[in-house]
DNA sequence: GATAATCCCGATCGACTTAGTAGAGAAACG
DNA sequence: CGTTTCTCTACTAAGTCGATCGGGATTATC
């Protein structure tokens, strides 16, 4: 996501190109895009000039959403779904609560705008700013 | 080492009265307890009368201290341990400390005393505080 | 000192998750 | 047509996690 945060402007990105930059097996990028796809958050044409690009502007994309998206729903825990099975003492939901809340809030407050800004500022010691 | 925390002016506790209050089987426990032990917050008495007790008071133990040890250092990202390997964008760093960091104030917080504090506070709609 | 209670240690298992692989197929462009 | 590029489904490999087992060591009590 953030390489094709990176490349929004562009057009489609190939496959191929985040595989490089991530150094991660093309294969794999595959398995990882196309479920992203079907998420919603990333949008594909095929054939020759094809790839993939955000369906999302990047920056209305926060952190979070997709965290969310691919580790499932943060700390299901204790939600007493349905039947019985192991009980937690509420003092520890209080704290875990609280836990989860101070991250979902970092998170979500991170759009991948953000992370290419900041990615952009760098080495010029946020040069953009300067006077 | 909330039971212990529970039964800690009471001496030695032993493994099968946690284990019954948890349900969880004494087998395995006992490999938690062995652990924690190894990393210096209960200590333990062998024989008749013997049993595990904290080797902290509940109310100088935090939260954070057992998470971190039973876990490992959490978010030892980037931390280029040596070789190279798989590089991270600085961006992501920046958010995940703050992430990190998030974690570890609620964590390091909570202390077993207030655990024990709130779980005895219940249903008695804090109790203890009113007129 | 014998005995019973209790902790101690190392090996092991099975289910589950995760990173990565593989192959055949379908759509777009020229 | 034919090349490029995505699409789908299945599979392997390695690691993690909750849990189990057998047998040994230590202490209190009688």
């Amino acid at each position: 996501m953030f390489e094709l945060s990176l490349r929004h402007r562009q057009g489609p990105t190939k496959i191929g190109v985040i595989a490089a930059a991530q150094s991660i097996p093309v294969r794999f990028l595959e398995l990882i895009l196309s479920q992203l796809k079907h998420g919603g958050f990333v949008a594909s044409r095929r054939g020759a000039k094809g790839g993939y690009v955000l369906s999302v502007p990047p920056g209305e994309l926060t952190v979070g959403r997709i965290i969310d998206f691919v580790d499932g729903p943060v700390a299901p825990i204790g939600g007493t779904v349905g039947d019985s099975g192991a009980e937690w003492d509420p003092a520890f939901m209080d704290m875990w609560n609280k836990v989860h809340e101070a991250v979902a809030q970092s998170y979500e407050a991170t759009t991948f705008a953000d992370l290419i800004d900041q990615h952009a500022g760098r080495g010029r010691d946020a040069g953009m700013y300067c006077i």
